[in-house]
RNA sequence: GGGCCGGUCGUCUAGCAUGGUAGGACAUCGCCCUGACGCGGCGAAGGUCGCCGGUUCAAGUCCGGCCCGGCCCA
C-alpha cells in the first residue's frame, strides 16, 4: 500500500502526477469486446502468482482481521448456497483489506464423517467392519481428496481472496493432534466424561448421534388403542404409536387431574406380551386429550419417556439393539426388526382381543440427518462433553457477539437453552479423529494420552507407558470409538489463529468474523462457542455473519430431488464469477433466504458490460489527458463529484453493516444512471469540441471522468474483483502503482468536495436536459436533430442563474442552436420534479 | 403448542430502529438508431404496501389483535 496517502490528499496526488507525466496518460483504448470469462481466469491465476492475499505475520503495523472460514464438507459439490456464503465473506475480506487491515483468510476442509464413509461403502461394496480400519480410512481419504480438488476449483473460480498457503485438512494427523489435545485439556478440566445415558441412535449408521444431528419429519403413522388388563379384573386402554415397545413398558401413566382415571391410580396393571405388572402412576406431562389419556412409559420411545423414567427411578429395559432389532428382552419377538415386531405384536394382541382399534396419526418423527432413518433412543456407554453447564455463558457471549443480521442471535441462544442432554461426542464409526484413550485390561482404569504423544491412534499404537498407574498391569485395550466430526470443526477459531503452536495465536483470536449458514447456527456456531468457552474461557468470534438458504426459482429450497437445482459450474460458465457474485450480493438482505434467479445473474452480467463500455469511453477520452491542478470544474463536474462522495459514504456505511445488497445497488445506480446516463451524455460535447468551449473545460471533464471511474472501480472491487482489476490495469495502474486495485486504499469521503449548491444546480440541469431529450423522443425526433430555438421559462432568477451556468451543457447535449433562459413563468412542456419550469423547443420543418 | 422471520405492481425485491407524494429488477407493451455500449437509450402500463382496529395533522413505516406462509423447536 505504498501509494495510499494520495487518496487522502487528492490534490497533492494531482501535483505529483503532473510532475511525473506531462505528456498525457497515453492510456490504451479498451478493446470493444470484453471476454469476461477470459478476464476472470487471467486474474485468478495472476493473483495467485502475485500472492497478494497472503496474511503477513511480520506486519505488526496494520490491524488484523481474521475470518473463521468454515471448512466445507468435501462433498464434491460447491453448490449455490456455498457461493452465497463465500461471496459474503470474500466481499468482507476484500473490503477490510482495502480499509487497511492485514486480512487473514484461511481455507480448510472438514473431511471426516458419515457421508464419506457411506459413499466409500457403496463405491467399494464393503461395510466399515469388513476391512481393517486403516484400509477403510484410506478409501475415504482418496474420495475426499478427489472432491477437494473439485471444490477448490469452484472456490477459485468464484474469485475468493483466500490465502491458500493456509490450506489444511481435518483428516490430517496434524489437525487431529490439535483435536486430541483439546480433548485432553477438556478432560483434565472436567468437561469430558464417560457414562451410560440415553442417547440418540441411528440404527442404519449404527452410531450415536447428537441432538443437533436429529431432524424432525412429519410422517403418517398409526395410533393403536390397546387394552392392558388390570390385576383385579377389567382393563384400561392405552394409546400408542409404537406397540413394538410394549415389552419395554415400565409403567402406565395418567394425568392427575383426569377424573376418568382417578380410581385407578396406584393399582397394578398387566403388560401384554410379558409376565410383568406395573403400578399406574400420575404425571402432569400426560395430555388427557391425546388418545385415551392413558399412556405407557417405555424405555425409550421418546425424550419424554427418558424424563419420566429418571423422575420416578423406573427400571430400564432395552428391547431394541444397535442395528434396530429386538433384543431378548422382547421375548418371542427377539431378532425381528422394529417394523416386523410392530406387525407381529399387533397381530398377537388382536388375537387375544386386546387391540381395540387403530387410527391414522400425523407424527413428527426424529430422523438421522444423514440417512433419514428414524432414530431410536438407546442407553449405551459413551463419551460426553458437559455443555449444559455452559448455557448461561453461551447466552452471555452470544449477546456480546455482533450478529449480521442482529436477530440471528436468538437462534443460538434458543438452541442452547433447549438442549436437554450433554453433547455425545463419541461415534461408533471409522473415518474420524480417534479418541486418545486406552483402558487397563485388569482394572479398567482410563489411560489418557499425554500431549506429547499426539497425534496418536490408540487402535494401532499402545500407550507410551509401561504399566497401569493404578494396578500396574501391562496390557491395555484401545478405545475404538472415534470423535464426532463436529468435535474437529468446532476448533477452527483456535486452529486458524495458530493454536497451540504459535505463541502469538491470540493475535488472531477471537476471530473477527464467523460466517455461517442459517441452518448450521445450532451446530457450527454453537459448538464453536461451547468448545472455546470450555477451553479458553473466551468467546471464539467477535461477529457472526449469517447467510440464508438458496432457494430454487420456484421459491422452494433448492435441492436435486425437487428438480429446481442449478449446478454452480453452469452459472460460472455462462456469466462468470463477477455476475454470480452480484446475484449473491443483491439477491436479498443479509440473512434472508434468496432464490436463485437467472435474470439477476444476467442483470449483473449486463452491468459488467455497461461498466466496460463506460470505461472504454473514458479510456478513449483521456488519452491526451494530463492530470492537472488547474482544472476549471464546471457545475456538472462538481455535481458528479458531490454525488460520488455521497455514494461513497453510503456504500461504506452499507459494507460496515454487511448490507451487501444496499452497497451494490448504490454502486450500480450511480454508475449506470448518474455517471453513464446523465454525466457522460452531458459532458460529451465539451470533450468533443474543445475548440468551441476551450481546452480547460475539456480538461475539467477529463479530470472528472478519470476520477469518477476510479472511484467506481474501488467501490465495486470487493463485489466484482475481476473486471475492476482489468480496467484498473488498463487505465490506472501506471499512475497509481498498486499491484492490484485490491491493495488500494478504500476511499474516505472528502467533505470538502461535497458542494450542495452544485448538486442542486446540477440536478436542475440534468432534469432540463432529460426533459428536452424525452420531448424529442415523444415527438419522434431523433436526438441528433438540432433545435432551432430552445426557450426555458425558469420562473425566477435563482433557477435562471443555475441554468445559465450550465447553458453550454444544455446547448451541447440538446443540440440547441439558440437558447434563451428567462427568469419568468411561461407556457410549454413541464420538467419532471420542477413542474413550474417550462420549456419550448422549436424545430425547423417540424 | 412455543420462538423467530416474512406477507409491498404479473414475479422477485428495497424501504419499516429516526412516520411526510411507495423505489428498483425481471417480464409486458410502445418508441429511438444518439461519434462507449441494441450486451444500448427513452417511455408507458401495472401497487387501496395480508386483514381489522388504535396513536397521529399524517402510518408500508409506530401500537394492539387476527389471518396466511416459511424456518427452527416441542
Amino acid at each position: 500500500m505504498e501509494n495510499d496517502k494520495c487518496y487522502l490528499f487528492p490534490r497533492l496526488f494531482l501535483l505529483h502526477s503532473l510532475q511525473n507525466n506531462r505528456e498525457g496518460l497515453k492510456v490504451k483504448s479498451l478493446p470493444k469486446q470484453c471476454n469476461i470469462l477470459e478476464i476472470e481466469e487471467k486474474w485468478q491465476k495472476k493473483w495467485e502468482e502475485l500472492g497478494i492475499y497472503r496474511f503477513n505475520w511480520n506486519d505488526h503495523k496494520r490491524p488484523t482481521f481474521s475470518i473463521d472460514t468454515p471448512p466445507p464438507y468435501p462433498s464434491g459439490d460447491f453448490h449455490m448456497g456455498n457461493v452465497l456464503n463465500w461471496t459474503y465473506f470474500d466481499i468482507l475480506a476484500r473490503y477490510k483489506r482495502m480499509r487497511g487491515y492485514n486480512v487473514y483468510f484461511p481455507q480448510g476442509w472438514d473431511c471426516h464423517g458419515l457421508p464419506t464413509e457411506v459413499e466409500a461403502e457403496e463405491r467399494y461394496g464393503v461395510k466399515k467392519t469388513d476391512v481393517p480400519p486403516g484400509k477403510f480410512r484410506k478409501m475415504c481419504e482418496e474420495l475426499v481428496e478427489k472432491y477437494i480438488g473439485v471444490m477448490k476449483t469452484a472456490i477459485k473460480r468464484l474469485g475468493c481472496s483466500i490465502d491458500w498457503t493456509t490450506e489444511y485438512r481435518t483428516m490430517d494427523p496434524d489437525y487431529w493432534r490439535r483435536v486430541q489435545l483439546s480433548f485432553i485439556i477438556l478432560y483434565d478440566k472436567g468437561f469430558i466424561y464417560r457414562g451410560t445415558h440415553p442417547i440418540n441412535w441411528c440404527p442404519r449408521c449404527e452410531t450415536a448421534i447428537a441432538d443437533a444431528e436429529v431432524e424432525y419429519e412429519s410422517r403418517k403413522s398409526t395410533l393403536s388403542y390397546i387394552r392392558f388388563p388390570l390385576e383385579e379384573g377389567g382393563f384400561l386402554t392405552i394409546a400408542t404409536s409404537r406397540p413394538e415397545l410394549i415389552p419395554a413398558c415400565v409403567t402406565v401413566a395418567v394425568n392427575p387431574h383426569d377424573e376418568r382415571y382417578r380410581e385407578y391410580i396406584g393399582r397394578k396393571i398387566h403388560i401384554p406380551t410379558t409376565t410383568r405388572t406395573v403400578q399406574i402412576i400420575t404425571d402432569e406431562m400426560v395430555d388427557p386429550k391425546f388418545g385415551t389419556g392413558v399412556v405407557m412409559i417405555c424405555t425409550y420411545g421418546d425424550k419424554a419417556d427418558v424424563k419420566t423414567v429418571r423422575k420416578y427411578g423406573l427400571p430400564v429395559i432395552m428391547c431394541i439393539d444397535e442395528k434396530g432389532k429386538m433384543t431378548s428382552n422382547a421375548g418371542k419377538y427377539a431378532g425381528l426388526t422394529v417394523e416386523e415386531a410392530r406387525k407381529a405384536i399387533t397381530q398377537d394382541l388382536e388375537k387375544e382381543g386386546l387391540l381395540e382399534k387403530i387410527e391414522p396419526l400425523d407424527q413428527e418423527v426424529g430422523v438421522c440427518w444423514r440417512c433419514k432413518t428414524p432414530i431410536e433412543i438407546l442407553e449405551r456407554e459413551q463419551w460426553f462433553m458437559k455443555t449444559r453447564i455452559l448455557t448461561d455463558q453461551v447466552k452471555k457471549s452470544a449477546l456480546e457477539v455482533k450478529w449480521y443480521p442482529d436477530y440471528m442471535k436468538h437462534r443460538l441462544i434458543d438452541w442452547a437453552k433447549s438442549l436437554d442432554w450433554d453433547w455425545v461426542i463419541s461415534r461408533q464409526r471409522v473415518f474420524a479423529t480417534p479418541i486418545p484413550i486406552w483402558y487397563c485390561n485388569k482394572c479398567s482404569e482410563i489411560i489418557l494420552a499425554k500431549p506429547e504423544w499426539l497425534p496418536i491412534d490408540p487402535k494401532t499404537t499402545p500407550p507410551k507407558t509401561d504399566r497401569c498407574p493404578k494396578c500396574g498391569n501391562k496390557t491395555f485395550t484401545p478405545e475404538k470409538d472415534v470423535l464426532d466430526t463436529w468435535f474437529d470443526s468446532s476448533l477452527t477459531c483456535a486452529v486458524h489463529a495458530g493454536w497451540p503452536d504459535r505463541e502469538d495465536w491470540r493475535r488472531l483470536f477471537p476471530a473477527d468474523v464467523h460466517p455461517s449458514g442459517i441452518d448450521i447456527i445450532r451446530t457450527w456456531a454453537y459448538y464453536l462457542m461451547v468448545r472455546h468457552l470450555a477451553l479458553f474461557n473466551e468467546k471464539p468470534y467477535k461477529s457472526c455473519l449469517i447467510n440464508g438458504m438458496v432457494l430454487g426459482s420456484d421459491g422452494r429450497k433448492m435441492s436435486k430431488s425437487l428438480g429446481n437445482y442449478i449446478a454452480t459450474p453452469e452459472v460460472f460458465n455462462k456469466y462468470g464469477a463477477d455476475a454470480t457474485r452480484q446475484w449473491a450480493a443483491a439477491g436479498g438482505s443479509t440473512g434472508s433466504d434468496i432464490p436463485f434467479r437467472w435474470p439477476d445473474v444476467e442483470y449483473g452480467w449486463r452491468f459488467l458490460i455497461k461498466l466496460w463500455n463506460a470505461a472504454r469511453f473514458v479510456s478513449n477520452q483521456i488519452k491526451d489527458y494530463t492530470p492537472t491542478e488547474d482544472a476549471e470544474l464546471q457545475v456538472l463536474d462538481r455535481w458528479l463529484l458531490t454525488k460520488l462522495e455521497k455514494t461513497t459514504v453510503r456504500v461504506t456505511e452499507a459494507l460496515e453493516k454487511c448490507q451487501f445488497n444496499i452497497a451494490l445497488e448504490e454502486v450500480r445506480n450511480f454508475t449506470w444512471h448518474v455517471f453513464c446516463d446523465d454525466y457522460i451524455e452531458a459532458a460529451k460535447d465539451r470533450l468533443y469540441r474543445p475548440e468551441k468551449y476551450g481546452e480547460n473545460k475539456k480538461r475539467a471533464a477529463q479530470y472528472t471522468l478519470y476520477k469518477a471511474l476510479y472511484r467506481i472501480l474501488q467501490l465495486l472491487a470487493p463485489i466484482c474483483p475481476h473486471i475492476t482489476e482489468e480496467i484498473y490495469y488498463a487505465i490506472y495502474q501506471q499512475q497509481m502503482k498498486h499491484k492490484s486495485i485490491h491493495l488500494s486504499c478504500w476511499p474516505t469521503p472528502h467533505k470538502e468536495l461535497i458542494d450542495e449548491e452544485a448538486e442542486r444546480r446540477g440536478d436542475l440541469l440534468i432534469a432540463v436536459i432529460n426533459a428536452v431529450r424525452r420531448n424529442k423522443a415523444e415527438r419522434r425526433i431523433s436526438l441528433n436533430t438540432p433545435i432551432k430555438r430552445l426557450t426555458i421559462y425558469a420562473i425566477n432568477k435563482e433557477y435562471a442563474e443555475s441554468l445559465l451556468l450550465g447553458r453550454e451543457d444544455i446547448v451541447g447535449t440538446c443540440k440547441a442552436e439558440s437558447l434563451e433562459i428567462l427568469p419568468e413563468k411561461g407556457k410549454g412542456e413541464a420538467i419532471e420534479k420542477y413542474e413550474e419550469i417550462k420549456f419550448k423547443a422549436e424545430y425547423e420543418n417540424v
